[in-house]
Formats: structure tokens, C-alpha cells, sequence
DNA sequence: GATGCGGCTTGATCCCGATCAAGAAATTGC
DNA sequence: GCAATTTCTTGATCGGGATCAAGCCGCATC
């Protein structure tokens, strides 16, 4: 079930003009953009595009959660990633041959504001001094998966859910107190592993003394130990 | 050990010309690039730049065998991409922060053209009509990587196997005869399984009568029933 | 409080692919 | 041609994580 409306409100432009995708968009060109978005209200569960699927539009999150799906043979499923509130989403399929390469869905009822691509690539085509904006995003995207993959195909459980972790951390400094971005099966299944497993490392973590854990916020002591852990166990 | 020199032959020129991130450059603007182009020839196992070494070129493969590897803890080695003879490789790294997220090594005595980076970011910067191109090649090594994603995080070693051969069939018809892109213990580590488990797969898939294996050259008789097999077993 | 349910943990067992260990076959060197 | 080295295959065992199966806790509803 869906429901859209025509109208943003001007936080909700401010909120999306802040994205590093638009900053630097004409003021004209961007408000002519959000002419054509729409709001979207997503229930859990509901599905917004499936693998495959001709894409027409990208998204902007505002409120909830949606989850990247990768969907192998015999309904087996790997979280490619949890979109966070504010984020931006799917931006670069404009250049992917048209189609999504992954499902989304939503993780917890969830708005989005969708974004049809045809007037974007037209701004982007008339406005080329915004590309190279466009290029720095598809290269983080590309950075991002050279480091799933490195995870995936080189790490144990513990390596992966330890990384994972110290990636919560800001950036550096003491991490005492982190949450997780969604219930704790979703993120077993970002990392690729089964919710028993992740239930079990986290587990080996606070028997370690390396972690507390309460709900779904989480204080990591001493983030070197844990890492020192990671490296060699 | 190395060798350069800095006459490219016309022949070469054509070669890279032919890549579809080059066909569009300006005749001026191509020659003045490859003016700075430097031929380099390597040993088999010879390192042509490590991960996280600043990034100063990307290269064209003349000759040989290069294998793109992220390395994990403990030695264990992961090749993300094995690159054939007139591939361009590294050149999406210009936008990845400097630095090369991958080792490159050469998998047999290779030589490649070496195309340094700060030429070939001024001409684009210049000529913002060439970035198109550069945003398809980007989108390309996206979905590349995304599908290797799909294939490590759920599929087993005998559907990896399996589909990893169907891609390499010319696309769609028959494909009587396809031979491997590098020596078996590579494209084991390619498809993230150690040789002995591949040398296994491909040992299954004779007995099923589904593949002939000759030295490093494979008949597929049935394509269709391989996939069959691939998507059931 | 009782009941039910979804989210999480814990335990027992299984299976795929890694590892260890020889051999066989192909390639190279003399 | 024959030895030496590398590449590939085959077999035996091992182990990490999945799967199967209960139980537990927090929370909602009545």
C-alpha cells in the first residue's frame, strides 16, 4: 500500500539539498527537479522496486529504513545495505543500463521522496560542470564494494562483525556507546551471516569483555583490543 | 625488474584508441596524452603497483596476464579480476582518492602501456563532454562488482563454477569451445575457492558428462543443461 | 495475570569447502 | 632423454558456519 503527495515542504528540500549530490545544483534546477518528486509512505516490508526492474526514479529517505537485496536462487537473500534517514538511494542505476541491479524494501515502515531520473539526466546533460559530482559518487559506491568484497571473500564471522563495529565508531577517537542501524537479523544479514551466528560472535564479544551489549546499543570498551582481536583471531 | 621506453608505435596507439573510454577523445588531445605513455615490461609475478600506493597512472594491457588481487589478513589473497590482453585497468582509480584499492601482479611475463593520470584529468576536466564515457566505465566496474557480490555471498562453489563458465561463453549461442584466461590455481582464486576444490567441480561437471576438459581448453556441449544443473545442484 | 507473538539466544548436528598429504601429469632445464 | 620443478588431480580429515530445534525475554492485548 502506497499513498504520494505532490507538495514538499521546504525542510524536506533543505534536507536533500544538503546531500553532497546537490549542493552545488543551481537553485532553478534543483527546484524544478523536485517539481516532479513525490512523496512515498512505505509499510514494513513493502516492497519499492524489485531486482530488475526498469528504473525510473531515485530515492531519498526521510523517515525509516530500507534495505539493498540482493536475491540469489532458492530465496536465499544478502543485505547489500541498510539505507539510513537521509541518505540517498539508487542515484547511480541512472547510469546502469536502466534497470536496478538489486530489490528494495523496507525494513521498518518508512517515507521516501522519489525523484524521477529523466529530468535529472536532462539537468545533468544542459549542466555538465555537475558531473564530475556524479563521478565522485559512483566512485565511492565502487570503493564501498571493493570493501564488501574484501569482507566477504577474506574474513570470518568474527572479522566481519568486529570491522562492522569499529565502522560504527566516529570516526578515530573513543567509541564508548554505538546503536545498530536496525534489528539485529537485518544486520546479520548485511554482514552475510545468519542471525544465530551474529547472536553467537556477539556473544564470544561480551564473554571477552570486549563489548556490552543492551538491546541494540552497544559499548566497546577499547576499540584497539577489539581490533587487536579481530587481526588475530 | 623493469624496462621502459618512450616511442609508442602506431600499432599501439590504434590498439588503445579502440577502447571505448578513448574512440571519442579528440585525435590532438589523445596524441598529446599518450606523449607521456611509457611501455613497461614485467616479470611474471612482478608487482606493478601494491594496495594503498599512491596512484599515479593506469594502464593498458599489451601482453600477458594481470591479476587485480585484495589481499586480507594472514596472506590469504583474493583475485578480484583477471585482465586480458587490451583491457584498460586503474583507470576508474583517478576518482577513488588517490590511492589504489587493489594490488596489480603480473600473472605471466606481461607488458603494459603506463598512462599517467594528471594529463588525462586535465584533458577531461577541458572536455566535460568526454565524462559521459567516463560515468559509463564507472557504472560498468559497479555492476561488475555488484554481481560478484551476488555470486560470493550466495552461491555455492559448483554454481559459481557453472556460471562462471557460462560468462565466459560468447553470448547467447553455442559455445562448443571456450578456454580458460589464466592457469587453473588463478581463476580458482578468481572465483574464491582454492585449486584443489575447483580441480574437483570441474572433475564433477565431466562425470555428469556436462564439460570435456582438455589441458585448459573446455567444451560445453549443452550450455543450457549446465545452467539447469548449476540452478538445481 | 494469562496468552500470544516477534526478536533474540543457546544447544546439537550437519555439510561444504579448506587443509593436509600424496601422487600423476605436464613443462622446463641440462 | 631424463631429472627437476611446477601444475593439476585425488583422497582423507577437519572446522566454521548453517541448519534444525528449543527455550527465553519483552511487549502487546485482553
Amino acid at each position: 500500500m502506497m499513498s504520494a503527495q505532490s507538495v514538499l515542504d521546504s525542510s524536506i528540500r533543505a534536507r536533500i539539498q544538503r546531500t553532497p549530490l546537490f549542493s552545488a545544483w543551481p537553485e532553478g534546477a534543483f527546484a524544478a527537479l523536485l517539481e516532479q518528486a513525490r512523496v512515498r509512505r512505505l509499510d514494513l516490508g513493502e516492497i519499492l522496486f524489485h531486482e530488475g526492474e526498469e528504473a525510473r526514479a531515485f530515492y531519498f529517505l526521510l523517515d525509516g529504513e530500507v534495505d539493498l537485496i540482493s536475491l540469489g536462487a532458492g530465496g536465499r537473500e544478502k543485505i547489500v545495505e541498510i539505507i539510513q534517514v537521509d541518505d540517498l538511494f539508487a542515484e547511480a542505476v541512472a547510469f546502469l543500463g536502466g534497470r536496478y541491479p538489486v530489490q528494495a524494501a523496507a525494513g521498518l515502515a518508512s517515507t521516501v521522496v522519489e525523484i524521477p531520473f529523466a529530468p535529472f539526466m536532462t539537468t545533468l546533460q544542459g549542466n555538465q560542470e555537475l558531473m564530475p559530482q556524479m563521478l565522485a559518487r559512483l566512485s565511492m559506491r565502487l570503493h564501498y564494494l571493493i570493501k564488501e568484497l574484501r569482507h566477504l571473500s577474506m574474513e570470518s564471522a568474527n572479522q566481519r562483525v568486529a570491522s562492522y563495529l569499529l565502522d560504527l565508531c566516529p570516526a578515530g577517537g573513543e567509541c564508548v556507546e554505538i546503536s545498530l542501524p536496525a534489528k539485529k537479523a537485518a544486520v546479520a544479514a548485511r554482514l552475510g551471516l545468519t542471525p544465530e551466528t551474529f547472536s553467537r560472535v556477539l556473544g564470544r564479544l561480551r564473554k571477552a569483555g570486549l563489548l556490552r551489549v543492551d538491546k541494540r546499543s552497544l559499548q566497546i570498551p577499547d576499540p584497539q583490543a577489539l581490533r587487536r582481536w579481530a587481526d588475530s583471531g
